[in-house]
DNA sequence: TGTCCTATTTGGAATAATTCCAATTCCAAG
DNA sequence: CTTGGAATTGGAATTATTCCAAATAGGACA
């Protein structure tokens, strides 16, 4: 029950929704990893070009997509900004300082998760649920 | 203690931070008030026209912006799509249907929100939260 | 190995929501 | 009245994203 690596999980998780690995699929899945900040899909882009300098910005896009799809990576958005992603696969939620922009991920404890679905009256079946702080950051780590 | 009636409260709010009652805000916020479904800003625009025709949605957009900055209504947002807006002033979360579209409020109980406060580690002051639920409703009510 | 079929990528155009801006218009105070 | 700032207006600009049609790339199979 240990993780898969990385590359290993993408296959297989590719394979599972009967589409193919390729080289934009597996660098843009790595950088994401590599660097945990929560970019844009114009941050990925610029990142991964001097792997793949012919890469474009719609098969970014096109990438980040097939990865939320293959629920490996999260697609964060803030108010109107641009989409975030993230491929931090355990119940979290998303703290945005107001400052700084920057993103923190905040682990949430299952009996919290499950009290917080337990708000809602008979009759809504939710298939997922995303709680956002906003907020001034000052983390100790 | 009474919540003052919505026109009361808009002038007094609009006082309160410097800024002009107009018959542009007042007719945006009372169409928010009279139909509580979530409008974005170009059904407001729509629906405002009938009775202000030579509104404009550029106003709509700033008249909105102002009662958020008022704090008498709330924007939300669901993924990529437009900006909604939502009069009512309880701590709530919402439920996005996916099938229908339709966004429902869900009331917040102190003690859940104080719950998911404190998932925060030491360091995160977080000024607002924001609990949004994705999936199917059918509603009792 | 070569061929074919389809998935994928690519670049550029198109779209959609929102913001910006400069020119009026509107008030409210003096 | 006049005047100064606030607010509105219409249209242009911006931004993130999606769309689209053409080119490419891989894998299956002869």
């Amino acid at each position: 029950m240990q993780p898969l690596p990385p590359a290993e999980s993408l296959n297989q998780r590719l394979a599972d929704i009967g589409l193919r690995s390729t080289p934009q699929r597996e660098v843009v899945y790595s950088e994401l990893l590599r660097k945990r900040d929560h970019p844009t899909a114009e941050e990925v882009f610029a990142r991964v070009k001097s792997e793949l300098p012919t890469i474009s910005l719609a098969t970014v896009y096109n990438c980040l997509e097939t990865l939320v799809q293959c629920e490996l990576v999260r697609a964060v958005n803030f108010e109107r900004s641009p989409t975030r992603y993230c491929p931090n696969l355990r119940p979290h939620a998303h703290f945005h300082d107001e400052q700084t922009g920057r993103t923190y991920d905040i682990d949430l404890p299952p009996a919290v998760l499950s009290e917080v679905n337990q708000v809602l009256p008979a009759g809504f079946d939710a298939s997922s649920v995303e709680i956002t702080f906003r907020g001034q950051a000052r983390p100790a780590s």
